[in-house]
This record gives structure tokens, sequence and C-alpha cells, in this order.
DNA sequence: TGCGTTTCTCAGAGAAATCACAGGTTGTCG
DNA sequence: CGACAACCTGTGATTTCTCTGAGAAACGCA
């Protein structure tokens, strides 16, 4: 089920109404803090965990929708972790975090059963959509929810990665196409620089703040050109989305 | 019976609209899980054992639709285990699992009942391919669904393991095949390579993560020849199958 | 065993994306 | 009106990702 909250945003909510459940572990308390914040901002329940022990524990007695699990913990190997989590859960899906480097050996066979990953460092845009993917997917949200954003003519789907506006396809590259999602996750709604920086660019960046500038001038060059514009600055505060008309 | 899910998934439903059931047996519990995720992720309901003893007294109780059989156990012969299945249940399709190097006449025998098997080590995308065409024969699943895929003007027949695009037939070898079926099988989803590489390839696989991108350019050489391409990379996502159209 | 086919590695070419930098433009406020 | 700050955007260096040819190894079959 989706409900539309005051502000305009869509949260995905269980088929009783109740939040969504997320449990996060992972051993830095950096990083379960950065990613609790960001998830209880989507409206989630959020529990963490810093190490396997303490996740199973958690799991049990927490009984989570979707679990975020960094698949290097201190006290047992990621896959120990998953095998009893999944005696616990067989059905929760699970996005692994793991370390850039790592992917290609550990990784193997962990995205069959429908979960997913991402790498460190990653953007919390990226952690939000894939369990936002993972939690549609399987079921424990409501199956009416979909994966297409609309603002307007404008509309993205998160699935095909495809942007089109008044029918008109458009391409944008990676970078484009998560700042103009996380827009038009809030609609209406001013972001400034540092929040749009803190979302869709990856933890550490550590670039001028400019590339937000940057970035913003490249879609409204691909969305608005020649258009009305949908893309508005509000000088001191920073951008928002809302449709051309109004 | 088949339905529809919100991602545009085919699922297989019995007659009175419950999931499927599979048994899956084998020894090794890091097979049974990849495989009971992988099943599950099917929307069927898997109970797994380990033995043939177990295999037996779980089937009684289970009453599987089908049943995964690796022919390696422990306690007894898989022949065995087959006979005693099959006095529980006579009409249930076996796909067995077997060492690549064990087939031998015995089993080409077995399958002349309606069975099927796969050599270890397997993909994901064949299990399930050949369970599903198991299922839909045995009658356990609506007669209706059938086994030809159909993208735009590109079709592939699971069953025949045709593949024409616009009337013209195209040769495909086995890995194509499989990487053709993955993709079709969720057209107008852009699939990561860790996906494609968990799905279509064995799960032993140790290899460079660019054989996709290989047999990608092998199958556009194949499929997109000349004519308006359906195969389409998202830089730094994966690569998703669409109708040429639109 | 030998030959054609298939699978896969490797590596280089090429394309695309990201980002820093800097000069130009616009808006705000005294 | 002028000065300053905030913002916009062209240019180009660098990095990253993707494609594909060539050939080695494994496989299947006669």
């Amino acid at each position: 089920m989706t409900t539309t909250s005051p502000q305009g945003r869509t949260e995905l909510l269980r088929p009783d109404g109740s939040p969504v459940r997320v449990l996060v572990v992972d051993d830095e308390l950096s990083i379960t803090e950065l990613l609790s914040m960001a998830l209880r901002y989507e409206g989630w329940q959020i529990r963490s965990a810093g190490d396997g022990t303490g996740a199973i524990q958690t799991a049990r007695e927490f009984r989570p929708d979707a679990v975020v699990l960094d698949m290097m913990l201190p006290d047992m190997d990621g896959l120990t972790v998953l095998g009893r989590l999944r005696r616990e859960l067989p059905d929760v899906p699970v996005l692994f975090l793991t370390a850039k480097d790592a992917v290609e050996d550990r990784i193997a066979g962990l995205t069959a059963g429908g979960d997913d990953y991402v790498t460190k460092p990653f953007s919390l845009e990226e952690v939000v959509a894939r369990l936002r993917g993972l939690i549609r997917r399987s079921g424990a949200a409501d199956r009416r929810s979909d994966s297409v954003l609309v603002v307007g003519d404008l509309t993205l789907d998160e699935d095909s990665h495809e942007v089109s506006r008044a029918g008109d396809n458009i391409h944008l590259t990676a970078t484009e196409f998560e700042l103009l999602r996380f827009l038009m996750r809030n609609p209406r709604r001013v972001l400034s620089k540092a929040q749009i920086l803190d979302r869709v660019w990856s933890y550490d960046f550590g670039g001028q703040a400019n590339v937000v500038e940057l970035y913003i001038s490249y879609l409204r060059r691909k969305i608005d050109a020649g258009r009305e514009p949908m893309i508005h600055t509000r000088r001191g505060a920073g951008y928002l989305i809302k449709p051309a008309a109004s």
C-alpha cells in the first residue's frame, strides 16, 4: 500500500497499514547511524545491530521486512549471518553492503534470490531506492505500489530507468538520474544543496559543492529545454521541482 | 493458471490459485539454500531436505508439486529415494541433479517418464526453466500457461529452444539462449551484470564479470543486427530488453 | 583422435561520464 | 545604482565503463 503524506511524498506501507520495518547491520557506528537516519526519514521503522549475533537476535524479535547487511562483520562471516537469517526469516529480502573491490568473489550468487547489493561508499538515494525495490518486489508492501514517479508531464521509471517529458524520451546519466529521482520524490519542496549532496552523492564525496549546480544545469538542459521550466532555484535556499502549470 | 505480477513477471500457480510447492533435496546446505532462495523468488513454496530419509518424510507431509533431487545422497542411493518418492507421490515430476560425469543411461532412462535432469554445476535459470517445464507439463499448474516468450517481434520458445525475430530464425548457443531468456523474462527492466551473472552462469563461475558484456555483444550481433535495437545498455546500471518501437 | 564449435580471458580502442576550474550572469540589499 | 554573493555554464582533463577482436582452452561429436 502507498499513501501520500501531507508533504506530497509517497510512502511504502505494509498491507495492514503499519510502517515497513528494516534491520540495519553494520559494525561501523557511523554507517548504521547514517542509514538509520535516512531510512527513518522514509517513514520506516528501523533497528540496527553491530554484529552477526546481534543481527540474528534482533531479527528474531523485530521481524523486519528487509535487512541491510554489511558483508564484513567482526564476529562472523557475512554468509553465515545470511544463512541464519534465512532460517529465521526465509522470505526477507537482503540488501548487501560490500567494499567495491570485494564485489567479484564474495557476492557471487547473492543477488540470485532477488536480493541486491550496493558497494561502499554508497549514496543514500541508492540505498533507499534499492530497498524500496526489494520491499516492493518481496510483496511485504502492497502490490499496487509501482515504480514510476510522476510530476506533471515528467515521468521517471525506476525499473527501466526511463525518463520522459510530455512523451519525449530523455536520456540521463547515472548521476543525473539519481538527482532527478531525489527531486521527484520530493516535489514542490525546496531541497538545499547540502541535502542534495548528502543524498545523491556518496557519503565520502570530497569534492566541490558546486557539482550540484552543475548537475542541475545538466538536468535543465535535458528536461526544461525549450519548455515551461519545472526545476526552480530558490536563491539562498536550494532547488525544487514542480509541475510546469501552477 | 498464470498471473502477472507488478513487475511484469509471470508466475505459475496451481489451479486453485495457491502457490506451487517444490521440495528440494540435496546434502550440501549451500545448494539447498541457493535453490530455495531462487525458487522462492519465483513465488513458489519451498521445503528442503538433506538426505533421503528426510526427503521421504517431508514429501509425505508437504505433498509437493515437483521435487528437485540430488542423485548423490549420504544415506541412500538416488534411485532408492526415487522409488520411495514414487510410492508416496506417483505423479510428481522430478528434476534430478547430477554430477557432470555421472550422466549415465540410468538417468537418461529415468527421464523418459517425463522427468528431467540438470548437471552440476547448474545455472539457476536452467533449473527454474526446467522446473517450470515439468510443472507445466504435469498439469499441476494450469495448462494454458505456455512456453513461448514474446517481446516485440522477438520470440523465444523454451520448449523447442527456437528463437526468431520478425520471422527470421536465429541460431543461438546454449549460453546465448539462457541470457536472452533471462532478459526476455524481465522485459523493460534494467538487469545488472551481477544479477545476470548470478542467474545465467553456473553458481561456481569464478571468472571475469565481462563475459556478460561479451555475450551481450554476441546477442546483439545475432538479434539486433541491422535492425532497430532491442537490447539497450544503461551505463553504470546494466542492460535491458524492450520492443523496438517505443 | 581430430575437427568444428563454444566458452572464456585478455587487452586495447573508444565513448561516455564526472568533476574542477573559471569567467559570466543574475539577484539582493544597502 | 553599485557591490557583493549566489548561481550558471563552457571548457577540458581525467577517470570509468563498455565494446569487441584475437586467440587459448574446453567441449562435443564423429
